[in-house]
DNA sequence: AGCAATATTGACAGCGCTATCACGCAGTTG
DNA sequence: CAACTGCGTGATAGCGCTGTCAATATTGCT
């Protein structure tokens, strides 16, 4: 036979319901749609369920109705100060809905999201967002299976899963380096941190901008698997030097890099931007406290994080997505770090700063 | 009567269990406990399992097993870095264990919190991780209610809900000042934004320190409400200034404040730390890469948030958890910006430095 | 071989809630 | 006055899984 009798102190809805003197189903009604019981019983069931302590089981809700109110939220790390800003955009825009945030970390492996995925699949969950275009296959087809509104984030791409809010790291890239090249840079390192796919995009954007100008030199570039951190920026800056002794600025595929970049400078009294310009991606907070203030490709964190979960609720409900594809695009922040006061009147002129080394 | 029909494609518990041709209950577990299960068994159900793409139903489980492997986790703030690191503490420990987290964020908010963990308890969770000590009574009483392990972090405290693991930010301050006070700082400011629990609590530390020392002074004592940035760690910098021109010192209540101070002191030709010394709270990874490098007082962020997660775990689980309460101490990591030489020579000497305004 | 101890397996009855359909009752409508 | 509409309400039958306990298969031991 079946199991011991239910507990006691338990409080269902079917004790409400009998306090109330109505019907469990009409209890269940005033929880979901307060509006679709009549007044009279609404006062009653509201103080029954205050007086009982009565709380939902969401178990049993889910079960009974074949739905959650669970978005699946994936990034790739919770330490990169870039998701904590989506993360709060999408926190921001739950806030006060009834939807509630399962986050996992993926930790940069596309392995460890197809598992992340696997998991959310067994809520069967409402929405969900993830970071990046680069699922595998069969991560992709897990998230087909999930049957629900889904939104890729960070990153633009041809072939959207179903939602897509991002911007063009390698056009991101393009510009800030042009900037560069517009002051008249012409030997420009790039520094990267991690290598995920957001930065190797950007790396992209960075070779392309110096082919374009005919100024590609793989010495200039170097990189590391190893994540980002102020201190990996000043080693590699380090390298970059041996590398390149000439080096009139350096492009850093985040923000943490530049500020090591501008420590190890100021360590070895190379004057930034004179010497050396400094440009930095993400445009956080301290780039414009730095002294000097640090050039930055502004990218809108926060506004991705709150739109996403805009679509993804949007969605849920029915209400119809027309711009199932979003360009959040991007802005150069020119700052002192790589402003050249002559460029402005003089203008770019080729080889004029690539005079060998200069410290 | 009932519902409409079973829809076809479903996949349950039962389909896999015929095609494997053993009862559902064993193919259960299979799913929760393979090794109870006979290995040809195994073999079938696997097999069948995978043919048929099978993904168990984790509310189902959840209402009939009366148990979630839920873990709440309720943190203040997304933003805040120094709850990234706890947070990935977290979410290390519970990495590869059947246990799934469930994030929230009170805003610095008590009621915000009620209300979070009002909304936990429907989940029924296995356990919850809750910042700080200062909840509601209500607040308290709805984590009774949960009857789940209960881990508060970040803080000590006298009356614990259940478990607890953190350092005394009152002693951790105190020992900075000492810091300062035996480099023969005399007048040491107190830079404070936010002006949470933690930070009110730290506050409270300079206080003792700087009384003991009779040093105290409250136009030392420049804060905020305002979130922190380093910005803002400039800003209040300067006002701080403004109070006490005779500065020789300042603590910062966390590093992005410090690090607004340095850039602050760049910018008025403030020599650190032979003007103004700088101190920190948090040690952040960029505080050793500065220049100078900035002095701050470690606090175990990561450590804190594997050990809370492993206490809940453990506690969830039947093992016994000993240590209850537990200190995780701090230290004062002196560098550059605090280290006076003459101090190791000379010794601290009253008043022999604050000799009016320096600048 | 005989029997107890152990390992596997299965039948049954819910877990607490909601989808579905049915129904009563006011207010309309022709 | 019958038929119709629509709201508010209730009865019923599961949603997909697991706790409980009984039944059966297997093993070890004398």
């Amino acid at each position: 036979m079946g199991r011991k009798r239910i507990k006691p102190g338990k409080v269902r809805l079917t004790e409400v319901a009998a306090l109330a003197g109505v019907s469990p189903i009409t209890v269940s009604r005033f929880f979901r749609n307060p509006d679709t019981v009549s007044a009279g019983r609404r006062l009653r069931i509201e103080s029954a369920a205050k007086d009982l302590g009565y709380v939902p089981n969401l178990a049993a809700r889910a079960l009974a109705s074949q739905r959650t109110e669970v978005i699946g939220v994936l990034i790739p790390s919770l330490t990169n100060n870039v998701f904590s800003d989506v993360l709060r955009g999408i926190y921001d825009a739950f806030e006060g809905s009834r939807y509630s945030i399962q986050l996992a970390n993926t930790r940069y492996s596309v392995l460890q999201e197809e598992r992340l995925l696997r998991l959310f699949l067994m809520q069967k969950p409402a929405g969900l967002i993830v970071t990046g275009v680069d699922q595998t296959a069969e991560g992709r087809a897990i998230v087909q299976a999930a049957d629900c509104p889904v939104v890729q984030i960070m990153e633009l791409g041809t072939d959207p899963i179903d939602m897509m809010i991002g911007f063009s790291h390698v056009d991101a890239c393009s510009a800030a380096i042009s900037h560069l090249l517009a002051q008249g840079c012409r030997r420009i390192g790039f520094l990267g941190a991690r290598m995920d796919p957001r930065v190797q995009r950007r790396l992209q954007g960075y070779q392309n901008a110096m082919k374009e100008a005919s100024l590609f030199d793989p010495r200039l570039i170097v990189t590391t698997a190893v994540p980002t951190s102020t201190t990996m920026g000043g080693s590699l800056f380090s390298d970059l030097l041996l590398k390149a002794p000439d080096l009139d600025a350096v492009f850093c595929a985040n923000d943490d890099l530049a500020l090591g970049v501008l420590f190890e400078c100021q360590r070895r009294h190379i004057a930034v931007p004179e010497q050396i310009a400094i440009v930095g991606f993400n445009d956080m907070e301290f780039m414009a406290s730095a002294v000097p203030t640090l050039t930055s490709v502004r990218t809108n964190r926060y506004e991705m994080g709150l739109r996403a979960a805009t679509m993804v609720m949007d969605e849920i409900e029915g209400r119809e997505v027309t711009q199932r594809v979003v360009d959040l695009g991007f802005e150069v922040i020119e700052r002192q770090s790589s402003t050249l006061s002559r460029a402005a009147t003089a203008g770019p002129a080729p080889g004029e700063r690539a005079s060998g080394t200069k410290w």
